[in-house]
DNA sequence: CTATCATTCAATTATTCGATTGAATGATGT
DNA sequence: ACATCATTCAATCGAATAATTGAATGATAG
């Protein structure tokens, strides 16, 4: 209690930033981002125990990224408010553009073929609008259940292969995921483009189509 | 190597955020926010050893927040580019609005006083052309000599009582200290209101109105 | 009121991080 | 070419963190 008023302020701001620094709590936050979730749920789509995935989810609470509230028996995590995307879209922004490595990774992804720029969602929502394209949602189908861009196709980037004679190959195809940190979008659209496709990735996935207002649909 | 592109990636978001999940580091970035500065500097600036001070910044390099080039015998560091500033903002706002010890440190800075809302940096500029408004940076003299808002005058917070006498009771004052994790102009806006002044903060600081494409002065 | 079950707590271990010290580096400027 | 000096490296210690296990909690549903 007798730290400067200076020190008790960075120390808080730091403790966000901490809650941030683990990978497992990034991938928490990405599956927050989809949707709101209990932590059985959580848990199983990011691969770690209940109770390790519970401990994370409360360093997220503590530092104001998340909340939660009961539902039934189960607790129900979800984001905080929008900053929180926004917070970890910078992030995400800053080691993109700064980290070499982050380059070589997503490089590695495309097999060394150089991936067209992403289109952004103001340009999809207008090419939407005249049918001049189709939009491929290449999330797990539940995720997709929960929430979709209207009209968007759902082909799980793992069962691409399975799907390709269903897609039209003169209409170029948008594929977009999770966000920024995911690279089921990078993946399906190398994949698409080696199999003679035009394909491009959506700037941002669901979450931030959303945050900008958009309409979505989910699967009754 | 044999980890999944995805986990690398989460990997090196991770790295990002950690670089910025301790209180000396985010003490080092808002000193680079200013200007940049030589190893040496920093270290005195924060009361870090240089030792210390080099390694810190080593971290906040290999997170691509900050680069750094040779001046004759020293290494200057500075911030990469302005997203590293955008990432600062963003985790300084989300701290501020979703943990209640940052409300209650705040709220302990003006004695329990209410503070009026910070102005904005575009109803500062345009009540500085009309001459309406006294601006003080409470930032140290060499940190004002650096660079400051034109006009601006400096009172260092730690001497503001000194200067009492020279300011002006019929103007209103805007205080702008190093920006959001700068204690010093919340400090100097209670001060000032304790003793009658219409005082009120500015919603940023030098390195946020510079970042705004706005004018600066130095002291040459 | 009680049994159930999703979630959280507590305790342990292995790992990582931060500060400190003193020595080493290496580009500069003479 | 050499001496200088700001910066970095290396090694150490103490503290903090992450994952794991099993037990405890506590609100709900019957």
């Amino acid at each position: 209690m007798s730290i400067s008023p200076k020190m008790a302020l960075l120390e808080e701001y730091a403790l966000v930033a901490r809650a941030l620094s683990a990978p497992a709590r990034l991938m928490l936050l990405e599956q927050l981002a989809q949707n709101e979730r209990r932590v059985e749920a959580l848990a199983e789509k990011t691969g770690l125990t209940v109770a390790n995935c519970s401990q994370h989810l409360q360093q997220l609470r503590r530092a104001g990224l998340v909340t939660s509230r009961r539902d039934g028996k189960a607790i129900i995590y979800r984001l905080t408010d929008a900053r929180t995307l926004t917070l970890l879209g910078v992030l995400g922004d800053v080691a993109e553009r700064n980290l070499a490595q982050v380059e070589e990774i997503l490089r590695g992804i495309s097999n060394g073929e150089d991936a067209p720029e992403p289109i952004n969602r103001n340009e999809l929502a207008a090419r939407l609008s005249e049918g001049s394209v189709t939009v491929l949602d290449v999330r797990p189908a539940d995720e997709f259940a929960d929430a979709h861009i209207p009209g968007a196709l759902n082909m799980a980037v793992t069962e691409l292969g399975k799907f390709l004679t269903d897609l039209d190959r003169n209409t170029e195809i948008v594929a977009y995921c999770r966000g920024p940190y995911c690279v089921y979008a990078h993946q399906a659209v190398a994949f698409l483009r080696k199999n003679g496709f035009n394909a491009r990735r959506l700037d941002g996935g669901l979450p931030e189509w959303r945050e900008d207002g958009r309409a979505i649909q989910a699967t009754s």
